[in-house]
DNA sequence: ATCTGTAACGTTAGCGCTAACGTAGTGTTG
DNA sequence: CAACACTACGTTAGCGCTAACGTTACAGAT
């Protein structure tokens, strides 16, 4: 069922079934109804692809994420869903794994398909990435991470001011002998940000990292048992006095190896993390973290690359503030 | 940079730039390197939009799910990129929020994209929606539930089997008081029929249900501690020996609103859930739950669908198998 | 010398749609 | 009432690609 054959049934020319369908001007209401009344008879679909095609635009947006094995980017997502589904955009989605390699062949397959405008999770694609979007003009959104220099739009928060804070913060409570936790590096570039952050804000505080464990590359509960473990393998339990977890995955991990090994927290040892997760909201013992505006950042972010698509480009870098919200290291000063 | 740019550039027909680009017979070793060196040089990037209008099939497989605010669809989604990335198949993405509407909506807009298939999370489609899909003759993988009557292909549990495995559990375990803690009705079917299923495993094993609760219409772990007051609002607390949660989510929530209340865990109150989340995994207090094979379910269920692309349709629905996971209910019989 | 088969190409005719432009018909104006 | 503007259409020429088929060259068989 074809454009032409529901012209040929209604009487009129293929364009009219064209404007008609795409509801644009240049026809009578009385004919634009008679068309619609033959093609939902006929049951005619028009194909986004001879569509896109001839007009030389499409309303795929292509959507890379590093995974969805936690809320953050599925909250993210959500927002962004809400603001393409209304403006009639179709997301093409695909997950990294973290891994440059898997994006760049991505960004391949994607823009075979000639998409109206991608989101990519992060700054810090690969220079040949950057360099062909750039060189593409296509409308390209950053999210989740901030940079000087965007591909072209970008939304996200200040990991590395988030780091900072919490060292601050844990300074001001009395903590003096920090110890952090993560995955290793050169995995989730965002989360190395926060631990450089962290170390600037402990450096100008002018305390000492008691320790630093990184363990295996995925970012679960299960990790931060492990990273506890690692930990006090390597120093005494009343030698550390308050752990940053690269984000409350981790963070709610350690928590159960720190009570396993008898710990009380938070007492004997402060617990934070980042990101202030939907379990940490009703934990009775909640971690000190980051509240990041995920949703909304989502939101935002599309709204801004629907702008840039339809040729308005405000501000290229947006960046939204973090709440550090109070937790399990709420004692008071050490000795 | 279109192919007939490349075909002059490189001196031969577009025919031999296609037969190159895709990797197709019909051309000298020779000539494919000659082309495909000049293709990269000039930067062409073949058109989808242009090749599958032509070739009248598409690598875009439509994949719907209800929402990605659980590892749940994150964990099946992941299951199943690992086999379309391996085709060469993009996924168009969209998340419903268990609204039938928005579901119908969004398979009128994939399928102006002339998918390649199409995957839907349940069986539990608009029966407009699913006419058309079989009208379409589309291969369609329905994935999470089963069905007799499918789509196309179908890929799950029996979730009313697994509320019933469970309720035999409780009663074999020496539970005679239980509860039911879930959403509304009609918004999440798969956990009607657990709830069904675990209702007709009571009556079987000569047990009543003492109570049954229903909040909001968010699965959470803020839900569970809302029904666990409901439930208390209604009950006291000795009435009860053990909670039925419609899944992990709301059952953790159930634990720590119970845990509030002063209830020892597993001695005043047993907990089960479903799903068995990667929390669940690691906490020293794990509930009762049904292990769902996720990514697993993921994997086989693209494999199936591209297999079906291509032409083989073996067996259309499939049922994986739950595995209980005892946890909070492994106390002694109750008197 | 002729035939036949085959690999390696090129040519043609679309796929289903829309941008751009053309044209008829109907008012509107001075 | 000619000149003009405007609306409501239709016509033409592609968008960038590939299926199908046609052609050529050459090897081997007869």
């Amino acid at each position: 069922m074809t454009i032409d054959e529901v012209a040929r049934v209604a009487g009129v020319s293929t364009m009219s079934v064209s404007r008609a369908m795409r509801g644009v001007e240049g026809l009578s209401a009385e004919r634009r109804a008679a068309i619609l009344d033959v093609a939902r008879a006929l049951g005619y679909e028009p194909s986004s692809l001879a569509g896109s095609l001839a007009a030389a635009n499409s309303t795929l947006i292509g959507v890379s994420v590093p995974t969805l094995n936690d809320e953050v980017f599925g909250d993210i997502f959500d927002g962004m869903r809400t603001v393409f589904t209304r403006y009639g955009f179709q997301t093409v989605f695909d997950t990294t794994d973290y891994a440059r390699k898997n994006e760049d062949e991505w960004i391949d397959r994607i823009l075979a398909w000639r998409p109206a405008g991608l989101v990519l999770s992060g700054v810090d694609q690969s220079s040949a990435a950057k360099k062909r979007l750039r060189a593409a003009r296509l409308p390209v959104l950053q999210i989740w991470d901030i940079t000087d220099d965007p591909i072209d739009l970008c939304i996200g928060l200040d990991h590395h001011e988030a780091g900072y804070a919490m060292a601050q913060h844990l300074i001001a409570m009395g903590y003096r002998h920090p110890a952090y936790l993560g995955v290793r590096r050169g995995f989730d570039a965002r989360a190395e940000k926060r631990a450089r952050g962290f170390k600037a804000g402990l450096t100008d505080g002018g305390v000492a990292l008691r320790a630093e464990k990184r363990v295996s590359n995925a970012s679960s509960f299960s990790a931060g048992q492990d990273a506890v473990a690692a930990l006090f393998d390597d120093v005494s339990m009343n030698e550390v006095d308050v752990i940053y977890f690269m984000n409350d995955h981790m963070a709610l991990g350690g928590i159960i190896a720190c009570e396993a090994r008898g710990m009380r927290i938070p007492n004997d040892i402060g617990i934070t993390g980042f990101n202030n997760l939907a379990l940490n909201r009703v934990l009775p013992l909640r971690v000190t973290t980051s509240a990041t505006p995920r949703f909304e950042m989502g939101r935002k972010g599309a709204q801004a690359l629907i702008a840039r698509i339809k040729g308005v480009k405000k501000q290229p870098v947006q960046t939204l503030p973090v709440e550090l919200i109070p937790g399990l290291t709420t004692r008071s000063a050490l000795p």
